[in-house]
DNA sequence: ATCGCTGCAAAAATTTTGCAGGTAA
DNA sequence: TTACCTGCAAAATTTTTGCAGCGAT
């Protein structure tokens, strides 16, 4: 149904073949099924489920049960990332090899359309919250919810 | 199995009478199994999830469909707040009557135990995010993780 | 008496697992 | 070859729903 889109030349994200080197350094094979998962997260700019890599899949046929498992594997092995902005089940978004920059999302509440956000926690404050608390390793999750221009 | 513990008298959170009205201002009805699960989030600092919900009513039987259907109906009318620490399913926390404020959590990441926290995104970054992606209403989801005194 | 609520059981939805055959390295 | 993977189907979870009877107001 969906056909792919042609990726920009000028593409940020992790290019397919430096992917491949990732799963092959931990000696993870590289099969058709992952690299059509990691093409289909690496295409988009929003964090999918579950469901819509499947949906998108449709035609390179590949099992559900291969998704769980591959997903897994790529989030047990840093490349990919789970969100949950409750608006239904997790979503899974590909992290670049490059950019491992910690970022946020500003999420519509009507689309569920996501843009990535630079703006991050002041560090002073997420300190004193740690200290405060006698956490170690405190980090945090911020997103940011609203409606998109489009919605309004 | 679970006693039920005595609650302080300087206790905060909302006391039942005051939620069996909220119950009543809508015309829906104050029933034991409802107050049973009211009573077991009141008495309970963390958000807990459906079927820790579920093993604390042991004793006064109430069906876990039940339990659904009341949190469903609280959280549509205000009374519970959802949250999704990432560390299994949703969890539910109630919300005080008259302390409707804003906050955090910080979250242990080894026994999931939570503290409330009040320190907040500023507001002026956050209507930078808004106005920088022209997005309207915009709120936020905070949550610090780390590792508390007790796991260390 | 009315309308909503509950338990039970069945259904639906989501995620995980076992296994035999297939494939990358 | 030798691990590791995959599809398929079954199982395990989690959540929702239908329905007849019960209960709050």
């Amino acid at each position: 149904m969906k056909t792919t889109q042609p990726l920009p030349a000028t593409e940020t994200r992790a290019a397919l073949p430096a992917l491949t080197e990732r799963l092959r350094r931990r000696s993870r094979k590289v099969t058709g099924q992952r690299l059509a998962v990691l093409d289909v997260l690496r295409r988009h700019a929003q964090p999918l489920t579950i469901k819509e890599v499947f949906a998108r899949l449709d035609g390179r046929n590949c099992d559900l049960a291969t998704i769980y498992r591959s997903i897994h594997l790529l989030e047990e092995m840093g490349m990919v990332r789970r969100f949950n902005f409750g608006d239904g089940g997790d979503r899974f978004e590909l992290v670049p090899e490059n950019d491992q920059r910690h970022h946020h999302h500003l999420v519509c509440i009507e689309c569920s359309a996501v843009v990535r956000i630079h703006e991050c926690f002041p560090a002073e404050l997420e300190e004193r919250v740690a200290r405060a608390n006698r956490f170690k390793a405190v980090t945090h999750r911020l997103d940011f919810f609203g409606v998109c221009p489009r919605c309004q």
